[in-house]
DNA sequence: CAATAAAGTTTGAGTCGTCAAACTTTTGTA
DNA sequence: TACAAAAGTTTGACGACTCAAACTTTATTG
């Protein structure tokens, strides 16, 4: 059984790999990621190596392998089943849970991991529209693209945020922009890289694009 | 803040010297109960008295400080809460949640006990009847004596059962000896070295008086 | 009360995860 | 293309926690 610290690793390349084009995570991201050194980061590696849970030559991009992709879909299937316990039914606030999620998620057995799963009804997506891998380890990535791809005047619905940054999420929620909500593109200003939103309730909200490529949504 | 290992070692101490009519808990015990060698609780036992948890003359007993006792009970009260939830909110065993709630309780914040707590609707005594400390670390240990040390005919709640052995455990719920079930002392063996007792559905079941010594009651 | 069992301690060594700092390889660009 | 900057690696050391085995102190009891 991977020990806390692995699984850590883990689920970092894991994500680092979803964001990077080529697909490959680099040392010095990961160590910035779990927190260390790069030093650190490096003989970590090399151990995770041998555990044969990624593939790491020498001066060249990180990738998991088969089975260290399915310990990383496992451990994010607890994040996000314990995000959303949090959330809907403790009522913490959607931006704090993420560190907490971080530490609950290396101590709950399958057993009680499957039972909170249930009493919550299964959900297929965690608060911030991540998606849930299931027990056997599939996800649906797809669904939505970022808010910054579409046209003035598109109705479409905010499917998740691609960030678990609190003051991010503290922003978004304040915005009133959270998965689930309907918004119109109202405008598109690519000389002040921003784009203009209008709710339903008539108040509109200016983001960055770079704030926008962070939300995914889809047409309605 | 203390670290896993040392909670664990400050809340074992903390049961030891409440079963110890000495009120001190030995090393060799100690080991048991962490699950490491005599000589590994020994140089434990060196750093937490040099944390100032607790204080162990050399080759006598182990006792806990103050800010010892605060850590025990604050461990204990997230322990507690843990496996109420785990039980009335998940339905899992009552003998099983044990050891989940021995990894759970590291990783909650004070905030999300407190709302997990809430959530429960602030319960005083968990699954097995242990009393919940309070968030300020008071406890109420009394409640119930024995139910070897009743008379014949006596009619008493169980109230709470002293041990976490699943085996033992397994046992009560199958005898239907719960917390907060009433039974009726039918009959004392001193000879047999056993006590009989007669549940409201007429069924009744025979202890040994060991057993009968580790499920606590009162009159009712 | 002396012998021995039980309890407690010490020592030397190992693993895991970490750091700082020196070092090597790769990459981007002047 | 040469060379600095960035990325990656190595080295030596440390703290937390553990073990096995030798050792010392205390308790028991014939």
């Amino acid at each position: 059984m991977a020990t806390e610290t692995v699984e850590n690793y883990i689920k970092a390349i894991y994500v680092l790999c979803r964001e990077s084009p080529s697909g490959e995570a680099g040392v010095v991201r990961l160590a910035q990621e779990v927190d260390v050194t790069k030093g650190t980061a490096t003989s970590m590696i090399k151990r995770l190596a041998k555990l044969k849970l990624v593939k790491a030559p020498r001066y060249s991009g990180i990738t998991l392998t088969a089975t260290g992709k399915k310990v990383a879909l496992d451990v994010l299937r607890r994040h996000r089943i314990i995000e959303t316990f949090l959330v809907s039914t403790l009522n913490l606030d959607w931006a704090d849970v993420h560190e907490e999620a971080e530490r609950l998620e290396h101590a709950l057995s399958p057993r009680t991991l499957d039972r909170l799963d249930e009493f919550l009804g299964r959900p297929s997506t965690d608060p911030h529209g991540d998606p849930i891998p299931s027990a056997s380890g599939k996800v649906s990535e797809l669904r939505g693209k970022a808010l910054s791809g579409y046209i003035k005047g598109a109705k479409v619905e905010i499917v998740r945020i691609l960030d678990q940054d609190r003051a991010f999420l503290k922003f978004v929620a304040q915005s009133g922009l959270k998965p689930g909500v309907c918004v119109t593109v109202q405008a598109l200003s690519p000389e002040g890289d921003s784009i203009t939103l209008q709710a339903k309730r008539g108040q509109s909200v200016t983001l960055s694009s770079s704030a926008a490529a962070k939300i995914l949504a889809r047409l309605q």
